[in-house]
DNA sequence: CTGAAAGCGCTAACAT
DNA sequence: ATGTTAGCGCTTTCAG
């Protein structure tokens, strides 16, 4: 028995095997559900257990078993302002709550401490950005990883639970084109990401194959609605003809979308604007911005999931799994 | 040493101690800075150390000293929307990182685990909410509790960081009158959180003393838009001569304002908007949303400060602090 | 089916 | 200023 910082004292499995009437071995075994014990022993090593209020102590198994019961969860600093990461959050914790695992948040910051590793059994990478230093840090320390979103270097982690968006662009593109925009221009992020890369890539090869020419600007993921207001400013002062822009960032539509009105643009009608992440924001605003939903608790669940499994060898490491996604057209595309 | 996951060995204190022709003790108190050790064998085992790779085995450390090296932040699921919460996750993480604590962060259904017992030696609670099973559980741990906002029920957890919701509820109410509004509306929470109870309560006394009617209508936080229109809309038809609203959660004036428009008034000159949180979402409504900023990155860190001061022996318990805020004036008050 | 004993890596108490 | 020893609570041999 410990005392514990409530001042109640925390029974330990010794206590539970003598109040039981066995040894701590088969109090251990019952505790887990080996197929040791006889089921009569295992009941009343559960109710001792139940009686005296015990909860295992992690730190000794973990010594013991060289595993933490934690896997850790790396969000780059950059995304603070996107739902689809706080979902994400939300899906990875749920989901490891069911396992019975501990989720332990890495920033970036991190690696600011000397030889940071982290207390975990593996990884869950969000969209992993090239040379991002704390990547780089958390990938060499051999715990399996699972990314969400490829590695943009074509680095193969254990697992990747990703969504095909250059398909959804592509399909956004079209739709665009049906509702009558002839030269849609995209505002794309500069972080180097698969997801990002992907966008930039169907974006151009639309054009190429509609023959238009690509009008592109870009501003960082998560910028201010300034930044992102100065540079499609330029890029529309730039060019002539453009009828349609799709933001990639969940932040895009929105701080453009006065722009727009300003310059006398009727949105959903002689001008189409759309995102291709979806955001509560888009949704109220008015009109109501077109985009693609990234699905990010079920992006987080998956990739929880996925980790759970290599963890317990059920899955083989180099495991993929692709998640789609859908296209939520609203009235900012509706045209014509 | 011990095989670690990726193939290579990890090095324990007797590693590095036998490296530096020292005992493990040593090496032990060397590397924690106690001042037992010379200068010079501390060079020595740090040198070791760092030849060897060798990072601390915490689990073993958490065994021998009872403390995990972790904190818990518990994060109640209705907030997945809001950037005030991913800010302060941030901010908790950051300041953890800086005294070499992990975060683990603890969401709603876990209590549907037994006899959860967080393994970590401090919380943060955002939030709190009457009557969250959760909270409850976590407060009788005995750990030590930070919370961001006071407790409903009055109750005085180990440590607190507020904010005087209600001056700023205030403040807001005066500005709305200065830019002439008579009759401000309020579309409240239906939380019951320290937070939407002052809000509510500084409304109605700023009504009583103006001499006007409240207008109250409330709305989960984080509720669909499409329930905030309805209610909304509810309110304003069963009132007349209301001139201005206030959303107290942050996706209230952005569900609202294409209703207010709908119905024929122009926000910012003959109907006033506001909100009691802001969000990036706001600033890019056209026109911008005059909002009071609650610092959300600034009240984790302070959080996270104050826990750990508390763990440190640094501070009292029932230690509270106040966060001052800031009201954002934007054009959705300009008034006429 | 169950028990006894060893030991995971570390730090604290007690030596010197 | 440093070393020796014990033991945190658990799981895993190895013996019955």
């Amino acid at each position: 028995m410990t005392e514990t910082l409530g001042g109640h004292v925390a029974a330990t499995i010794v206590d539970v095997a003598r109040e039981a009437g066995v040894s701590k071995t088969t109090a251990s075994d019952a505790l887990r559900g080996h197929g040791r014990v006889s089921d009569a022993t295992r009941q009343a090593v559960l109710v001792a257990a139940r009686n005296l209020g015990y909860s295992i102590n992690r730190s000794a198994r973990s010594l013991r078993t060289q595993t933490t019961g934690a896997i850790g969860l790396y969000i780059p600093q950059v995304l603070v302002r996107s739902e689809h990461y706080m979902s994400f959050v939300y899906g990875v914790v749920n989901e490891a709550a069911g396992s019975d695992y501990d989720v332990t948040v890495i920033v970036a910051g991190e690696e600011a401490r000397p030889n940071y590793a982290p207390h975990v059994d593996g990884l869950v990478l969000i969209d992993p950005v090239e040379d991002d230093p704390m990547v780089e840090r958390l990938t060499s320390t051999g715990l399996p990883v699972v990314s969400s979103e490829r590695f943009p270097s074509g680095r193969q982690p254990a697992g990747v639970v990703w969504s095909d968006h250059g398909r959804y662009a592509r399909e956004l593109l079209d739709h665009l084109a049906a509702r009558g925009a002839r030269r849609p221009a995209l505002i794309g992020s500069t972080t180097v990401s698969d997801w990002s890369m992907r966008i930039q890539g169907a974006y151009r090869a639309w054009c190429r194959l509609a023959g238009v020419e690509p009008v592109i600007a870009v501003a960082p993921f998560g910028a201010d609605a300034s930044l992102i207001q100065r540079e499609a400013g330029a890029m529309l002062a730039g060019e002539t003809g453009v009828d349609a822009l799709i933001g990639a960032g969940d932040g895009v539509a929105a701080a453009v979308a006065p722009t727009l009105t300003a310059a006398g643009h009727v949105i959903g009608e002689d001008f189409l604007l759309a995102s291709c992440v979806d955001s509560s924001a888009l949704q109220v605003l008015n009109p109501a911005v077109t985009a693609i939903d990234t699905k990010g608790g079920e992006a987080g669940v998956a990739c929880a999931r996925m980790l759970f499994e290599l963890l317990r060898g059920d899955a083989d490491r180099g495991t993929s799994l692709e998640l789609p996604l859908e296209l939520l057209i609203r009235e900012s595309t509706r045209g014509r």
